[in-house]
DNA sequence: TAGGGACCTGCC
DNA sequence: GCAGGTCCCT
């Protein structure tokens, strides 16, 4: 049994809504979806069987609970699952809208970012169809572009101060090859990942490990936000209770989830944090 | 290395 | 005031 709305609400994906009760509609990329969440099931479809990756244990929270003890502790969260979306594209730039904000603020840069991007939108023309867009133009065969927003468009639109590190981030991600450069690092070592997307504007630590995560697959990353951080402290660092999170603690955090649960490691972080983050 | 403050906006 | 950080400066 999976919760639809406990993992398409919890900050791994932002283009999902609850439309009508119990119904639950978005994009994972260009693929659009409609699932009611009440007695949820997802289709046979091979799209959506990636997403939810089906082909992992259904109760993955006993499935780490029999790595690590103390894991254990954690409070049952119900259906809850690691998900994999399909386009990196979409989830670099999503997580560029995270920093130091709301989930509601997030889903709404987000959409202002993709929402003329995808087949199902009717083609009026829009910044994204300017220069710089790689990949099809905005037609019936799919496939979503790189946001391509100008500063002073995005700060109209709300974005803040992301509003500048953004652009200059799709240009660095343009020079490198777009979507190809994110589907290469998908093959590459999290240390080698992680030395390649700190190098862009507005990404630091957290957001190179969510992006590792998220657009790479990189399941042995380890995002560590303040709620990550409470439960850690909690679980395996009690001695760090009182004092503040800093680059060495963050990187002992991360190597910890590593050494207790290898390749599960990301999967494990998600239950820690998410924990946390209802108990607050 | 660790600590402190600014930064957009919106909700508590 | 503070938030699901990052960046810059002591």
């Amino acid at each position: 049994m999976i919760d639809l709305a406990k993992c398409l609400s919890s900050g791994q994906v932002f283009r999902w809504r609850e439309v009508e009760p119990d119904v639950w509609e978005g994009f994972d990329g260009s693929t659009r979806g409609r699932f009611n969440s009440a007695n949820f099931s997802p289709p046979e479809d091979p799209h959506w069987h990636r997403f939810f990756r089906l082909d992992e244990p259904l109760d993955l929270q006993s499935h780490l609970a029999q790595m690590c003890p103390k894991f254990a502790a954690l409070p049952r969260i119900e259906g809850f699952r690691l998900l994999r979306p399909s386009d990196p594209v979409e989830s670099f730039f999503s997580f560029l809208c995270t920093s130091n904000n709301h989930l509601s603020r997030i889903a709404k840069m987000v959409e202002f970012l993709f929402s003329h991007s995808t087949d199902s939108s009717p083609p009026t023309p829009s910044p994204l169809q300017g220069e710089g867009v790689l990949d099809a133009p905005l037609t019936s065969a799919g496939g979503m572009s790189i946001p391509t927003f100008t500063e002073p468009e995005l700060r109209a639109a709300g974005f803040g101060y992301r509003a500048a590190t953004i652009p200059q981030a799709a240009k660095l991600l343009i020079a490198r090859g777009g979507r190809a450069y994110l589907q290469e690092l998908r093959q590459t070592s999290l240390k080698e990942v992680q030395r390649e997307l700190l190098s862009f504007p507005g990404v630091g630590p957290k957001l190179t490990d969510c992006i590792a995560l998220y657009a790479l697959h990189n399941t042995e990353a380890v995002p560590v936000d303040v709620h990550l951080w409470n439960g850690a402290v909690d679980l395996y660092f009690p001695d760090w209770r009182g004092t503040t999170l800093t680059a060495k603690k963050y990187e002992a955090i991360g190597d910890h989830f590593r050494t207790v649960f290898g390749p599960w490691a990301g999967h494990a972080h998600l239950f820690v944090y998410y924990a946390d983050l209802k108990s607050r």
